[in-house]
DNA sequence: CGAATGATTGAATAGCATCAAGGACCGTGG
DNA sequence: CCACGGTCCTTGATGCTATTCAATCATTCG
């Protein structure tokens, strides 16, 4: 009764190569502030050029932890390719995952001098580090730059909030559809993509929208016998994007 | 069998005065992003007296809508005193809390123009509105100001974690204690105390603690038959602190 | 006083978590 | 080449807990 489900078995960390589009020098997306009407602007090549001299660039693998929680945060780090993910380890052993980082995001924000979040490589990535005294010399001299790394922060809190909405749910599939949804809207892609990738685990996925891997499998399954989505291997397509987006826009 | 609990009814808005520490001019308190061990630096003088300059001094009663989601984002809006409600607005009608704005804390950063959120006063509130325009020329030309902005919107970011982990929580009771132990610790005040202040409705609380306002006066009941807590009018009373924070601390 | 708002409580339901088991895939080592 | 262990994904049966729907009570305001 069951259509084909292809299984995603893999026993070992993922190997999704990242694509970046400058490979050599970091870069920062961030919507603007308060200009109505203009589209996220990219950093200047002086910009990035600026950062790059302050950075070193790091290529690890898959699997590979950046930094854990409560490290000194000696740096803050840009990922320039891959995906990332950044959780807390609670004391049951349990994780939260807090958000994942993709091309372009800031991560390694301290409190107090320390890291908050363990952020570990879900792919293959190529990450930029800067360290904190040389980024906040760089900010206090270039009132642009720092505008732009204001603009960063402020997208990483929109996004907090976001996925604060998408918990909110309760149905899983509902939630798993607006987590997909998410990823799609992400890099700003001119014709949002009908497939996307999903390097993460289903536990990861599940600890990012309080759910077990248990119940996103159910979830993923209940949307492919919808018809709404169908999985592979390491992605989901949308097959009707018509239900897709009545189901993510149905709160 | 159930202890005298004194129901909490009130047909209108809520009346609690605000207090701040120093009415006539902005604050901001934020943790510093790299200096391990610094406690919270807050402006100086100067730098208060410069966002007075350019900031409107508002008293609104509560209840009193600041803005809307959607509004051309023409302001940023620092709380002068008073609880502050950020919520959206569902098509269902709904409305899911993002989060509570208390003395010191910035609200109103916009994305694309426009605010995100609605803000509602839930007590007689104190605010100061600052044009975005000229919050951005001063931050252009203050370095060590526009980091302090830049501190304050990464604490927002915290705070906006901290939620989810809260949220992640299965049992109502607990997520309701966690929620009384993260306004128990705002403002940084010294001995911390055991009686907070709960000036919103159940509903609020429930909206953002993802309950109904029916598992939160649920959750309440419990935490008052296990001894732990005290409600009356409208506050929280620690009773038994040891339980108390055993039951935040249990993840 | 009556209307409105908010809080509380009760009973039935729906949905996810839990526990348990099986299967697919990958890398390794004999 | 193939068997093995590890990781991840999937599926099933059961129990628990918040939601839902409904009713009641308290308080404030007009």
């Amino acid at each position: 009764m069951a259509e084909m489900k292809p299984p995603r078995g893999s026993g070992s960390p993922r190997r999704t190569p990242p694509r970046a589009a400058h490979p050599l020098l970091p870069m920062l997306l961030a919507a603007p502030l308060f200009d109505a009407g203009s589209e996220r602007r990219p950093l200047t090549p002086r910009e990035r050029q600026k950062l790059a001299n302050a950075a070193t660039r790091l290529q690890l693998p898959a699997g590979h932890v950046i930094y854990r929680e409560g490290d000194p945060a000696e740096s803050v780090f840009i990922n320039g390719g891959g995906v990332i993910v950044s959780y807390k380890e609670l004391p049951s052993g349990q994780r939260r995952v807090a958000g994942f980082r993709f091309y372009a995001d800031l991560f390694g924000l301290a409190e107090h001098g320390s890291y908050v979040n363990t952020t570990r490589a879900v792919t293959a990535v190529t990450v930029f580090r800067i360290p904190a005294a040389t980024i906040v010399e760089i900010l206090r001299h270039d009132a642009e730059l720092h505008i732009q790394f204001l603009c960063k922060v402020v997208d990483g809190l929109r996004e907090a909030q976001r996925k604060s909405i998408i918990v909110a749910r309760r149905d899983a599939a509902g939630r798993v559809a607006m987590f997909i949804d998410l990823l799609r809207h992400l890099g700003d892609r001119k014709p949002l993509p009908s497939r996307i990738e999903l390097p993460m685990t289903r536990a990861d996925i599940g600890s990012y929208l309080n759910l077990t891997a248990e119940s996103v499998s159910r979830a993923c399954r209940r949307l492919s016998e919808r018809g709404i989505l169908a999985f592979d291997g390491e992605g989901a397509r949308i097959v009707n994007r018509r239900r897709f987006e009545d189901l993510v826009a149905a709160l």
